[in-house]
DNA sequence: GTCTATAGTTCGATAGAC
DNA sequence: GTCTATCGAACTATAGAC
């Protein structure tokens, strides 16, 4: 009876482990994997060091959780949006690129949940060839990229699939560097250019990406002609 | 007389800074700053540890040189091109991203001089937020970004300050992200898209970046309008 | 679940011989 | 310029008391 409710343990450590992913998320944002310790992290948590081994085991296991939390939230996001604009028949490329684009470039810009610190994790380890982070990128995003690649082209029959390819990361990376916002649109501009207003960056970069995309298409298409004449 | 001829300690030691600087590269591009390590760099260049304080003095001075070279040679080619593309009157868009992103990408496609740990490691600091990462951009970076937003803007007069510095940022945002030759491309396509044609890709980001500005552009026209009427 | 204590590494940096 | 030797600090991880 008792034993079915949530012990006070039990709540505290739920606590205990959010608290000890958003300071390891905080700090491999900000050192890197080799540079984090896991001593700082706990510091930073309010938790004895051992406790950080008691639920995550080692500084690997621990890497991974932090990226899983925020990944599986985004991709459920970007799935849901795309389940919902199929189900009407074929969308336009805008509001596909805004379904993809949108739920990560608003979790960088989430601060109260600390959402920028992971986005500039993100953004450092899908930039990076490394193992570790190759690993990462294909375990957690590669899925939910076949598939935006897949409706890309049912969008855009002329995008032959490496057209696709690159039209898809092109418009990632540009989405992922307006999410890890470094503030160096204000200082280039001398603060005339922002990267704090949400809707207008999710405009800005959709409006980016269709265009290019749509030149990608073009480009395909007449490698086509050449060939054929 | 003789003091003025190289001695041979100098040519020996012009080859060890040369050395010690590639290890380094290589070691902060994979393991990050924090994760690379003095005498890691010193295994893998072939000189003794304390070699390395002996040219650098420390980890920090050590990481600003291996940046400073690699963006000072990039950076002289994106000066030299522009110059040469505005004696001759105002260029077309095309002309003038090709001459500020071929040579990023082209860097990143260096394999023989080691230029693509380089890219792997620009990528990924510039991308980043923590202080050190910023200081590098802005003192290697933001000067040449400051001439091409401006030439931007010579081009294409449509371009407000604002819609101008996102223009630069997506695009360069685009190269790096080419630049870093992750291979999920290759992944993603089962390998009908590689990422190692260099002219291939210098034609497909120049594309998307151009049809991306102009659609920014579009944008900033409209808002002026709306504000107008 | 929470803590202390500590084993066992590895690190950046320097002193000093040659 | 090059090397060995070493200091002092920080690190991951675990053992074991409570």
């Amino acid at each position: 009876m008792l034993s079915e409710l949530p012990k006070k343990d039990a709540r505290n450590s739920q606590k205990a482990r959010e608290a000890i992913l958003d300071a390891a998320e905080r700090a491999f944002a900000e050192l890197g994997f080799g540079g984090a310790s896991i001593r700082g992290i706990a510091r930073d948590a309010g938790v004895n060091q051992a406790m950080i081994h008691y639920y995550f085991q080692n500084k690997d296991q621990l890497y991974d959780e932090v990226i899983d939390r925020r990944a599986g939230a985004v991709n459920a996001q970007r799935n849901a949006a795309l389940d919902r604009l199929f189900a009407e028949g074929v969308p336009t490329l805008e509001k596909l690129m805004e379904a993809l684009l949108r739920p990560t470039i608003e979790m960088g810009h989430d601060e109260t949940r600390g959402g920028s610190a992971y986005a500039r994790l993100v953004v450092s380890f899908s930039n990076s060839a490394d193992e570790r982070s190759q690993n990462m990128t294909s375990q957690h995003y590669d899925p939910i990229a076949s598939r935006s690649i897949a409706a890309m082209r049912k969008v855009m029959p002329e995008l032959d699939m490496a057209a696709a390819v690159r039209a898809y990361l092109y418009s990632i990376s540009v989405a992922l560097s307006v999410m890890a916002r470094t503030g160096r649109a204000a200082r280039l501009s001398q603060g005339r250019c922002n990267d704090s207003d949400t809707e207008e960056i999710v405009g800005a970069t959709v409006a980016f990406s269709c265009a290019g995309i749509r030149a990608l298409a073009m480009q395909a298409v007449n490698q086509f002609d050449e060939k054929v004449e």
